[in-house]
DNA sequence: AATGGGACCTGCGCGC
DNA sequence: TGCGCGCAGGTCCCAT
């Protein structure tokens, strides 16, 4: 499920292939995913106008358009783009919800198989109520703020990390990846927090988010690049979906708890 | 501010 | 085999 580093890394592929491009048609194949307008007028502000940057916030993909306008992707759980470099008449899948045809023989279409997903077209994307309170960029963000805001809190440090008000763009598997890396237990309250593990969450908060960038992001799941092609970072994933297995580090095994909900995955030892 | 629930969806894996 | 159920998670919304 697109968090910060699939969302960052989405970007990045499309850059390369869409900035440029212009957007010649529009197919709507299930108009569910496109929010607060009438499909036709969605096709009407997108055909004929050049994508001039693309840019991300949050888990928010941001794509400028010649118009002025910007069109703004949600992928939430299982939304996709992906590029393929003909033009077919038919959908590549029977999850292909909206297909964009682009000039040099490209197709990109948007796949998402719960619906989840969400594509507007706004005049200013920082206008909208998910941006308004959305948290910080965690690449953004000193440790001095960063510690502030810990201290702030109450609440338990996992929960509050998959908080976008919080901070911008982890979700589950990245708040279980970072909390095993900084041997923090993501029961622990925020505020308790000792100094030097403080330093330690924001050191691999850091270090996961940029290691995950650069391998193009975690695989599971419906996740893949524009290309198509799986991301390379689930490989190096310790304690996510592992619940049962002996820790990588001490053998213990990975126990899972439910925090809000949501699946939390931790080794008790490591993290005590 | 914190916490818990339901809503939106669909495919999958489980138990019977 | 087949059915029904709960689960998966990002975000919003409502209630306490």
């Amino acid at each position: 499920m697109p968090e910060l580093p699939e969302v960052e890394t989405i970007k990045n592929d499309l850059c390369k292939v869409a900035c440029g491009k212009k957007i010649l048609r529009v197919q709507i194949y299930n108009a569910k995913v496109i929010r607060q307008m009438r499909p036709s007028d969605f096709k009407k502000l997108l055909e004929g106008k050049f994508i001039r940057s693309i840019f991300r916030r949050g888990k928010l993909l941001i794509l400028e358009l010649s118009s002025g306008k910007f069109l703004t992707v949600h992928f939430k759980m299982t939304g996709q783009l992906v590029l393929r470099k003909s033009r077919p008449k038919r959908p590549a899948t029977s999850i292909c919800r909206v297909s964009f045809a682009l000039n040099a023989g490209l197709t990109l279409d948007f796949n998402d198989q719960r619906l989840f997903g969400e594509l507007r077209i706004v005049g200013d994307w920082r206008e909208l109520k998910f941006i308004q309170t959305l948290g910080p960029e965690p690449f953004d963000l000193t440790f001095s703020s960063f510690k502030d805001m810990l201290l702030k809190r109450k609440t338990e440090i996992k929960p509050l990390l998959l908080d976008q008000k919080f901070i911008a763009g982890i979700g589950n598997i990245y708040a279980a990846e970072i909390l095993f890396r900084a041997k923090i237990n993501p029961r622990a309250r925020a505020q308790n927090i000792k100094a030097a593990k403080q330093r330690l969450l924001y050191q691999q908060m850091q270090k996961v988010l940029t290691s995950a960038i650069k391998h193009g992001g975690s695989s599971v799941d419906d996740y893949v690049r524009v290309s198509g092609k799986n991301g390379d970072y689930a490989q190096y994933h310790q304690v996510y979906n592992r619940q049962g297995q002996p820790c990588f580090s001490c053998k213990t095994l990975i126990k899972r708890l439910a925090q809000g909900g949501r699946g939390t995955y931790f080794c008790p030892r490591c993290q005590a």
